[in-house]
DNA sequence: GTTTTTGTTGATTGACGAGTCAATAAACTT
DNA sequence: AAGTTTATTGACTCGTCAATCAACAAAAAC
């Protein structure tokens, strides 16, 4: 019963499963079968689409990295003023779309492929770029020489709080999240003097 | 040849050759057999050794974050007062021999481990409970009430340091590392009054 | 000096999984 | 209506790898 159209809709579904899956195995070792199960379909039609499992894995890769960037873009152009922005920006990083378990169980795989594959390391190398900048943006009037060295402790620690959320058995708390790194930013810009 | 009492030689030398091997590179998916052969013999005498692969990389985490231990225990000896045991943390947690590219890689990798096996995430228990206890240790003196806050965040930005040296392409630099947690805690600890 | 323990490996087994292929069928094109 | 494109899968190939086994050798024990 072949409706045509179907790429885009196998395609989305395929991302959304190895997400899942991945999240939730908390490891790479999941097969295409068991992703192409989960998003209804056979592992021949999902190597049709993809070719491979390493484009999958990419793909997956850049829609979590795409939903990241759009929730921040959304969030920087509602936010009025340096602290504003500084706030959009760790409230999209800990929100509840992106700090899920299984998409920061993603998030702890994809590093691990950036290690292997040059094409994940690309894409996570512009999406530090991307941070940093917009960190910088927002942190150079309030912080003046200091910006650089705020923007890659702020970065450090909010890598460190995606570690912990990963390995984490509680419930997740964003909040408290925002809440640390926010803490963070207060506490250095007193330091600087405001 | 077989000379007798090979075992803790052959043990240590797999469990050298599994973190290098993994730090190298920059996965959990090596296999048995590379191990055996960078430890200089055969595969067949890894199992006969350690009975499994999930055995030698257990070995190999403990091995890794017994160093460790070893390393912060032998700074807090001689620190005197706060301030030095909190400053013999952070040197030990990046010197020369943790903070080395195969091995942060291996740690990142055992993260992931941790995620899948129940002994590893125990492992990882261990350390974290111990890490955070020493920081408390050295913390409560100076920081009083706000002591398990700074320590929190103090860990999970040593975290996020560890995970940047992993994907580092430059050359490793223990010492900035250091310097960035120390200054994260004297801002803190600025902010508390001293 | 025979038996047992310890060290060691090449060869083999058995499972699993990525990727391919041939075949089937609905839907568009002309 | 014939031909082409798109969707879809079961069956198969081929490689890899953890784990086991049988066999051999040196030392230690008896």
């Amino acid at each position: 019963m072949p409706k045509v159209g179907m790429e885009p809709i196998r395609k989305a579904a395929l991302v959304n499963a190895t997400i899942v899956e991945i999240g939730q195995k908390g490891t790479l070792d999941v097969t295409v079968a068991q992703i192409a199960r989960r998003a209804g379909m056979s592992s021949a039609l999902a190597h049709h689409y993809f070719g491979s499992k390493e484009e999958i894995f990419l793909a997956a890769m850049r829609h979590v990295m795409a939903i990241y960037a759009a929730e921040v873009r959304g969030g920087l152009a509602l936010a009025d003023g340096s602290d504003a922005r500084l706030r959009a920006i760790l409230i999209a990083s800990f929100s509840a779309t992106n700090f899920r378990r299984d998409v920061v169980g993603a998030w702890l795989n994809f590093w691990v492929l950036a290690q292997t594959v040059p094409a994940a390391k690309r894409l996570l190398g512009v999406y530090y770029r991307r941070l940093n900048s917009n960190l910088l943006h927002a942190l150079r009037p309030i912080a003046g020489a200091k910006a650089g060295e705020i923007a890659a402790g702020l970065s450090a620690l909010i890598d460190g709080l995606y570690l912990r959320e990963a390995l984490a058995t509680g419930a997740s708390n964003g909040a408290a999240a925002v809440k640390m790194a926010q803490d963070y930013v207060n506490v250095q810009l007193r330091d600087v003097g405001r």
